[in-house]
DNA sequence: TGAATAATTAAACACTTGTTGAAAAAAGTT
DNA sequence: AACTTTTTTCAACAAGTGTTTAATTATTCA
């Protein structure tokens, strides 16, 4: 019907950036607007309140994102029948989405992770994200490792679910911290190297519950 | 020489609460010298900018956070020796503090711990404290596991350094995502649960590493 | 006690906040 | 062409922002 305007997501793609910098609060309409070059009145006039906008930008990329990775994992699960998948390509599926769009996707992806990195624990920001997109994509996900590993307890793995979340929340996040702690030896950049090495670690660690049932080591 | 006002706690204890919440930005300083009841003045008078504020916020557990874990770190290592300390006693000791502090150190704590996953990967509001509290200690612990795996290479441990610092962040930050998502299984409150889970899982992770060098599983 | 220092108060500063309304311009439709 | 709808502009709103100033009250110490 319109026009394919670019105003939208002009506004999109400034509030992405500078919620990625400064967070939902620490950022206004009129400097989402003046970075977009675009009159501050069409900000409440294209997608309402100032929540609206940071929705908006948010699952303008949780769409996409979401349909890859349960692609991958469904994929993953259908190469390996009728046996389970194996479990560290059931996690290779969860996070090579991520992996690819972080390297690959340009800066805008860039940007979006970083917010997600902000809101995962905030109820009021992360909220509709969370539980529209990450979660029925967890479930599935451990439901394929329980799969995989029939003898685990489920609270482990929802424990063990929830480490890999944070590990990589922070590895996607862009951060520069682990840059400076090794004095430039593990730039953050380099997502492939993280890549590698958060496979096998996340892997070993689901596997220590994979028989039931012996916590203290 | 000044009496021990309590003016400043209190300005203290309504901003971090309301940090842990709503983030630096979100929250004004009215909203905390309401909440602390007192004159707004009172919050430039005692603190200066609102960032100083802030900083004051985290550097007040932050110091005693870092000695405690300083202490333990060097207690396991000294426990051990002539050897080197077992890798899951590290890992322990790298984490026990906060376990301890979240479960008995009140509510003012938890509110730390929640905006510490915050300002994780944000260098201006997390510049200071994790520098000149967070990456000495970190380097101590992955100089005490670089003993226990002396084949290891060093990227490798940063990195596991990494995900740990991720999936501990969001640990002991209180959300409640992974409630929802376990239907109640794992209330999050229960961070015994989650320690005696998360100390194998780390550890294992780490193991992967120990020989040099095969990073695809 | 009285003088000096510290803490608290109330008012105001200039500026930014999110959002709205009505007028103007652009685009779309018949 | 004229008419309708969509988009953009400009101005304004009331409320909230961080911070400062000067006056007032408490406290400390000689």
């Amino acid at each position: 019907m319109a026009k394919q305007s670019s105003t939208k997501d002009r506004i999109l793609n400034a509030a992405e950036k500078l919620f990625a910098t400064r967070g939902f609060y620490g950022v206004s309409i009129r400097q989402i607007t003046t970075e977009a070059d675009v009159d501050p009145a069409l900000a409440s006039y294209h997608f309402g309140k100032k929540k609206d906008i940071f929705n908006a930008v948010m699952l303008r990329r949780a769409e996409v994102l979401n349909r890859e990775r349960i692609a991958m994992l469904d994929d993953c699960i259908r190469r390996a029948k009728p046996n389970p998948a194996p479990l560290h390509e059931i996690i290779d599926a969860f996070t090579h989405a991520l992996l690819n769009r972080a390297t690959q996707g340009g800066q805008g992806w860039k940007h979006y992770f970083a917010i997600i990195a902000q809101i995962n624990n905030h109820p009021e920001l992360g909220g509709i994200i969370m539980t529209q997109y990450f979660d029925p994509l967890a479930k599935k996900f451990i439901a394929a490792i329980q799969q995989t590993m029939p003898d685990s307890q489920p609270q482990d793995l929802y424990w063990c679910y929830h480490f890999l979340s944070g590990a990589l929340t922070l590895t996607f996040s862009g951060t520069e911290r682990i840059n400076n702690l090794s004095d430039g030896l593990c730039p953050p950049s380099d997502l492939y190297a993280v890549h590698d090495r958060l496979v096998p670690f996340i892997t070993a660690g689901f596997k220590v519950f994979a028989k039931p049932h012996k916590i203290t080591p």
